[in-house]
DNA sequence: AAGATCATCTTGACGCCGTTCAGATCGGTG
DNA sequence: CACCGATCTGAACGGCGTCAAGATGATCTT
């Protein structure tokens, strides 16, 4: 609807209209959930025919995965801001895990795209691949520093591995309603996070605060 | 198919057509995964009308939830079983563990149906409600058996919720293909598993075998 | 035993989906 | 200006979830 406004003044060739149809599905997205993105209602929100996306995307396949690489990229970033928020390296880990889950929390449609479509090909979703930049090579690469020279690589590669099986299992979780009395009673949402963190064993800033807490 | 055979001699009352849905739903899965899991599918697979199904469940949704109860008992069962193969109670979180991991990647299809059918109702899968002989239930009087009783309830139920966390997280990530070369480095998936969950906090014996490995 | 009752199953239909294809439209190149 | 390739439309196909109306048969009553 709000395309589809703005799309009246361009009659027949849209200009951009990938931008727009990965747009389109992101506020479907987020206003109606993964069971309402359909490529039809995408087209519909970006005011163009159902035939239109397969001039910019192979399937409906590729256009998920055009918005998850979106999802991966706001991921990445907030993970480096939340680094950044602190001053102590020993916390950097914890930082980024609550800024993890978090995200996940925030925009929670996104995030299920973002490994739904993964997995469907059986693939490392985007921000857990090797690039340079990847949101796990951040991860891998605080742990590097945390741990110095004498920690194998291996331990480094697995350590980086537990850390996000944690963090996307916590993100999983907390998102169950069952669990708001208990959030209640650790001081909110955050609270809880650094409190399960705390009982995971690479976030050790967070196991110190959670023991102070209880 | 297999089920269509035997039905040719149940003409028209079926008799048990609820379990053979079921058992239908659960072919698909294992031969075709999630994807191709439709009602009609299923309905086929039985050798039964595409609307025969709505006698014995509300939708479509009300008949996934049948497979991820049946789904739910499996895994409560394989848990249940670990445990009993080692004597030593400080082990039996690994084994759980290590157990829970190995149940999603024999049925990932089933697995996959049990968190997202939950998804959907954004409640609590059924193996994690408070009821008896949920699996997570199991989890917790594990660790309430190891704590001892100078241990805040609270802190019983936080460290459940992390070692669930990581079970799970570790499920989604082991799935990928990309992290074949570091198993073989490890001694295959067990030894892949066990080594992850050696770096997470709850699981100490698996943490003294993953320090001896490597 | 005969008839009524009610759950079970089928048939056929509706609207939505993903996808394809022929044809309309337009921007840029010769 | 004429053309061409990229872009978009309209109509169509089969498959999906779901529903209403009718056929079937097991069970219960008398």
């Amino acid at each position: 609807m709000r395309e589809a406004a703005t799309a009246e003044a361009r009659p027949y060739h849209h200009g951009d209209l990938r931008r727009a149809l990965v747009d389109a599905a992101r506020r479907i997205l987020e206003g109606e959930g993964p069971s309402a993105l359909s490529l039809r209602a995408v087209a519909r929100e970006a005011g163009v025919s159902p035939a239109a996306p397969y001039h910019h995307f192979k399937d409906k396949g590729e256009l998920l995965d055009a918005v998850a690489h979106v999802g991966w990229d706001m991921l990445g970033e907030a993970m480096t801001s939340a680094k950044g928020r602190t001053g102590d390296p020993a916390a950097h880990m914890t930082e980024i895990g609550v800024a993890y889950v978090q995200f996940s929390r925030a925009h929670p449609a996104l995030y299920r795209v973002m490994y739904d479509c993964s997995r469907d090909k059986d693939m490392l979703p985007e921000g857990m691949q090797d690039n340079e930049d990847s949101a796990y090579c951040q991860v891998r690469e605080t742990f590097r520093a945390l741990a110095g020279p004498t920690v194998a690589e291996v331990d480094i590669e697995l350590a980086t591995i537990a850390a996000w099986c944690a963090a996307h299992g916590l993100a999983e979780m907390t998102s169950f309603r069952q669990f708001d009395p208990l959030k209640d009673g650790l001081g909110g949402e955050e609270g809880f996070l650094r409190a399960v963190l705390g009982h995971l064993g690479m976030f050790p800033a967070a196991r110190a605060k959670a023991g102070g807490n209880g």
